[in-house]
DNA sequence: TCATCCCGCCAGACG
DNA sequence: CGTCTGGCGGGATGA
């Protein structure tokens, strides 16, 4: 069984080998926060958004975890968050603030660090990222460990990992800092050199995945240290956009260059070679549905190009949604969270949620994916409007 | 070569 | 038990 009974042809001539850069994280949250950062945006699905953004769903987690982390989403029930938007974001810096500056996060110095007190080591802390504000939290936290303990899970989670690292540009006065140095500092605790358990490379790698994302919100910016030449990061945060003022600060429309490693995202390209769309399992799918298919690359093809000749920045216009053209959405870049009239807009996620089946396999979930997503444009196409979609 | 980091296995948590 | 979450690190890609 040396290779699959594909190869014949298909998808050859236009899709690209495979671009890493395509697949980026930092990418994906760019496209994650102009699909949602709506002003009508209350609730979002992992499912939906995976399908929306045409990836896997533990994609999603990895952003949604830093987003949660830093306030900009709540989770609210299994498969399920709501969007705080960047409303929340100052709330929560301020928040970290305090905490790290609580945990020592400020014995950071720009030359020396004295390495921190280690995040929240065993169980005295143990918020679960962030208190809520629903959440009736009193200060009394005395609560005892109701779940930690088994949970030194947690202590390693990528949302911690964040808002620590988070903290470290606010409890301090370093200016840059390069993640190897904020491993080291964050988990490497260096009070016991014996034991340098923490792979601190380990960290590394998940501080990468959360650069990624946080330059993607511009929360951070990457630079290189100026005589060292080294790869760092730069913290941001709010400035320039009206802290404080009215809860928001869009997704900064400055253009900047581009964040980081971003490019378009996701086509439907494996890292390992050429790979067809649809493996073996496809016995289930009939002509139709590959005709479908091979017709709905095409359609991505020529969207994609024409992306690629302009700016790709965040307005909601110009990124890629996966393999079809996105579901006509306003540019209206954030227009404040117009309260209106409650509209319960659950557009497709519920519905998309309720008769989708929980497909284990990646090949139908893709074909899923392509069927709503062809039907939708179709549907565009057709009505030359908005398909089912947002009521007015 | 070294820096970056995608991919997806698979183990806990949860229902 | 099936799902949902999400650590974790192998190894491919990019500079």
């Amino acid at each position: 069984m040396a290779l699959p009974p594909s190869a014949s042809n298909e998808s050859g001539s236009a899709n690209f080998p495979y671009c890493r850069k395509q697949k980026s994280l930092g990418l994906l949250c760019t496209n994650f926060l102009s699909l949602y950062n709506q002003g009508n945006v209350e609730t979002i699905g992992l499912d939906d958004a995976a399908t929306r953004l045409g990836v896997e769903r533990r994609r999603i987690y990895d952003i949604v975890n830093v987003l949660e982390s830093v306030g900009v989403l709540a989770r609210k029930a299994k498969n399920r968050y709501s969007w705080k938007g960047f409303g929340g974001v100052p709330k929560t810096l301020q928040q970290l603030r305090e905490e790290g500056l609580r945990e020592n996060f400020n014995t950071f110095n720009g030359n020396n660090y004295v390495k921190v007190s280690d995040d929240d080591e065993d169980e005295k802390i143990s918020n679960p990222i962030t208190s809520q504000n629903d959440k009736p939290n009193p200060s009394s936290v005395t609560k005892s460990s109701t779940a930690s303990k088994t949970d030194n899970r947690k202590e390693k989670s990528l949302g911690l990992l964040t808002q620590n690292f988070v903290k470290l540009f606010l409890c301090s006065n370093v200016d840059l800092i390069s993640l190897e140095e904020a491993a080291k500092i964050l988990l490497g605790d260096a009070h016991d050199p014996s034991m340098m358990r923490n792979n601190s490379a380990a960290k590394v790698r998940r501080l990468y995945d959360i650069a990624n994302v946080l330059s993607s919100m511009n929360f951070i910016e990457k630079t290189h240290h100026p005589k060292t030449r080294k790869p760092a990061f730069r913290w941001l945060g709010t400035r320039g956009k009206s802290d404080n003022g009215s809860a928001n600060t869009s997704v900064l429309n400055e253009s900047k260059k581009r964040i980081f490693g971003t490019e378009i995202t996701n086509t439907s390209f494996k890292r390992t070679k050429v790979v067809s769309t649809i493996d073996e399992n496809s016995n289930q799918i009939t002509k139709t549905h590959l005709q479908m298919l091979v017709k709905c690359e095409d359609l991505e093809n020529e969207v994609d190009k024409s992306n690629f000749e302009q700016d790709l920045r965040h307005s909601s216009k110009n990124f890629q949604f996966g393999p079809f053209a996105p579901v006509t959405v306003s540019v209206s870049k954030f227009g404040a969270t117009q309260n209106s009239t409650v509209k319960q807009v659950h557009d497709w996620e519920s519905l998309a949620s309720t008769y989708r089946p929980q497909y284990h396999n990646q090949a139908l979930r893709d074909l899923f994916v392509h069927y709503v997503e062809a039907w939708k444009s179709w549907c565009s196409e057709v009505a030359g409007k908005n398909p089912i979609q947002l009521i007015s």
